[in-house]
DNA sequence: TTTAACTTTCAATAATTACTGAACGTTTAG
DNA sequence: CTAAACGTTCAGTAATTATTGAAAGTTAAA
């Protein structure tokens, strides 16, 4: 398992990036090989392509597994378990988005809907109040949002894009269509 | 500056996840403690408020500095300086994204593009290429209409959101205008 | 110019997070 | 049943990241 100049370079970097979308860095390395590669590949071949530990990939794995951003394969008559990303690129990117929601968003807006509904009780908190519910509004919108997308393929969310540019004429287009009709 | 454990409570939330935006725990209660204090506080006044030292205060402040998420106000005959959110909460949101796309996304890009025009000299690397071919897309259209969306104001959005929860409907409605004229 | 009131910096240290590797668990072939 | 081939766990340790506090920098009033 010897890593090619140009694929090394892009596993670093997933690595590098992988501590921003929520794993450590060993384990954006990990999502990064198993991604470019077109195999699965076993627990050993990770570690060996890392420089990382038998048991570090075991770890890696099973967290990667709790956001469902692997899945395993197996050749009949061989023990070893082969690991490869569970879906296409768009797929895996939707995984992680929703997965992230689940643990910061979510758990955010359920103290923030408590905390608006409980009674202020000085100034200060009627202001604290009323950021909350911006916070919790603009939450709320991106919520939907980004599910909405999600729903999407990407396909279709390309053919969104290539409508203008510009969502304003989305909704331009939404005003037309609601008068004519 | 002493906290009602009202607020408090939303401060701490902020510190558990600003880790998660791309900041660490402190910075992101700084930035709760700004967010929902109607007034700018003092350098000492947040040190206090968070029971953190003094020198933390003021690298934490020149960290949100370089993110563009606090503003400095002073007070005639008063040499301390006074921090302030810079902007409402969607401004910031926008300006997180913003920078975290400057930060993340964008040299990903760079560093996809340039993989890809380099040729590949192995099946292997065909493969890989491919698959980053397929983040890039992915990172472009995502990039492209995040951009989109921070031009518009918090009501366009709410405007947009009760367009009826389905963007595949704008899709469709787009398809139709299209084949009319 | 001195002093007081502030801010910034950064080396030392504390706190947190990640990693290793040995021990243990499990499965299957012989 | 035993050994080999694999996977998992976790205590100890290494690496990284955050924090303190003392020293130095800045500014303005007296």
């Amino acid at each position: 398992m010897n890593l090619s100049p140009k694929i090394e370079n892009f596993v670093l970097h997933c690595g590098e990036m992988g501590s921003r979308w929520g794993f450590n860095r060993t384990i954006g390395q990990m999502v990064g090989l198993l991604v470019i590669n077109e195999h699965p590949l076993t627990a050993n071949q990770i570690a060996e392509a890392l420089k990382i530990s038998r048991g570090n990939v075991s770890m890696g794995i099973k967290e990667l597994q709790s956001w469902q951003l692997v899945k395993v394969h197996h050749i009949p008559g061989d023990r070893k378990e082969y690991y490869a990303p569970n879906g296409t690129i768009w797929d895996l990117a939707n995984k992680v988005f929703e997965e992230r929601r689940k643990r910061e968003i979510d758990p955010t807006l359920t103290l923030l809907r408590d905390q608006i509904l409980d009674t202020a009780n000085s100034p200060e908190e009627k202001y604290a109040q009323e950021q909350m519910q911006s916070i919790h509004d603009l939450l709320e919108t991106v919520t939907k949002w980004s599910a909405e997308l999600q729903r999407l393929t990407p396909e279709q969310l390309q053919s969104l894009m290539k409508l203008g540019s510009s969502v304003s004429k989305v909704i331009d287009l939404k005003d037309k269509l609601l008068k004519k009709s």
